[in-house]
DNA sequence: GGTCACCCTCTTAATTTGGC
DNA sequence: GCCAAATTAAGAGGGTGACC
């Protein structure tokens, strides 16, 4: 398991993404598109403008954030334009804190983050206040993780249930609970208690992904723990996209961001490693002595042979089913069936 | 030194229950 | 009916004692 920075075609396969969603033509959502919509700036969008909505998805820029929301905005929807400008989250919260003295925070955002949604359609308006929830079936959502190998950003956000779901179902988002849907302000209160980014593991389970997870933020009162997403955000848009709160735990953390659970298989791998491939009992014995990472109760040198035995189908304890990790030399000698120099 | 049987603990996944 | 929390069940790993 690494955090994969390569390079390799990236801008090609982006390119590819970015042309390929654009091109969608599923028409997701058309059917909601029944009556005309008012903006908050009195601006009425028609049917027919929003019929001819083509789906929406950020230029290729070299980003190295990717930022998932829920869906495009009627109109951003409308003009075929992503609403940075438009956004209160970003234009009265985030941009003042990133970018305080700078004229252009919108040149600077769009230089660092890639800005993907839930749904690259308009999910249409709900009969209530809001928009219409995207649907998680959504073809979208079969983007992320074709974004996320080709991008392999520095960082992702995750902004809203619905951006983290996609990650949840699939148990694929570092988190101290296996339900699929946990709510929002659990995932942001377990993020505050960790004290830095969650985790995202690739679909082939080979890379990690910084990730925070953000609230949308209303102008009501703000949560210890939204605040201290925001910050984090705040922090990886400041150093595009490193939050340097991380990588420095890796080693110590497996793809749910618990301690890893040191076994004896594992601990005797490390020591036959260690040894050079092979070794005899008492020499493993010392090793694991001096190692110091196992409670050695005293009964443990039983447990190591036990353990051994499991795991080589020399013997005849092997376990029908388990991985065949050791080979026997001779009586109280074994090796490594794998080991490489 | 190695094997076997038995039991305990922990993790994970599935199912049930209760509140809204 | 839906969602979240609690409960239950299954499986794997770990620990121990007895025996060869």
């Amino acid at each position: 398991m690494t955090f994969d920075s390569c390079e390799d075609n990236r801008d090609k396969k982006m390119a590819e993404i970015v042309d390929r969603i654009r091109n969608c033509n599923l028409g997701c959502y058309r059917h909601e598109y029944t009556a005309s919509l008012r903006t908050r700036g009195n601006r009425v969008i028609s049917v027919e403008e929003l019929k001819n909505g083509k789906p929406l998805v950020d230029d290729w820029r070299g980003q190295n954030i990717l930022f998932i929301s829920q869906a495009p905005s009627k109109q951003a929807w409308a003009d075929n334009e992503l609403s940075s400008r438009d956004n209160s989250f970003l234009v009265n919260l985030l941009f003042p804190k990133v970018y305080p003295h700078d004229d252009s925070p919108v040149e600077k955002w769009q230089k660092s983050v890639f800005w993907l949604h839930t749904s690259n359609c308009y999910p249409g308006k709900a009969n209530g206040e809001g928009d219409n929830a995207p649907d998680p079936e959504d073809c979208a959502a079969v983007y992320f993780d074709e974004v996320i190998n080709a991008m392999k950003p520095e960082c992702i956000v995750l902004m809203g249930k619905y951006a983290t779901q996609h990650f949840t179902k699939s148990h694929r988002l570092s988190l101290s609970t296996k339900r699929t849907k946990p709510p929002l302000k659990d995932i942001l209160k377990y993020q505050h208690e960790c004290q830095r980014p969650l985790l995202i593991t690739s679909e082939d389970g080979t890379c990690l992904y910084e990730t925070i997870v953000l609230k949308h933020a209303r102008n009501k009162s703000i949560s210890t723990s939204e605040k201290f997403a925001i910050g984090l955000a705040i922090k990886a848009l400041k150093n595009n996209g490193k939050t340097g709160l991380v990588k420095s735990i890796l080693p110590s953390i497996d793809t749910k961001g618990t301690p890893l659970r040191h076994t004896w298989l594992k601990e005797i791998t490390e020591v036959l490693e260690t040894l050079g491939g092979d070794a005899k009992n008492n020499a493993i014995y010392r090793e694991i002595e001096n190692r110091g990472n196992m409670e050695l109760k005293p009964t443990w040198k039983q447990i190591v042979t036990k353990t051994i035995g499991l795991h080589s189908s020399d013997t005849g304890s092997y376990k029908e089913g388990n991985p065949d990790i050791f080979y026997m030399i001779e009586t109280g000698h074994w090796g490594l069936r794998n080991f490489q120099n």
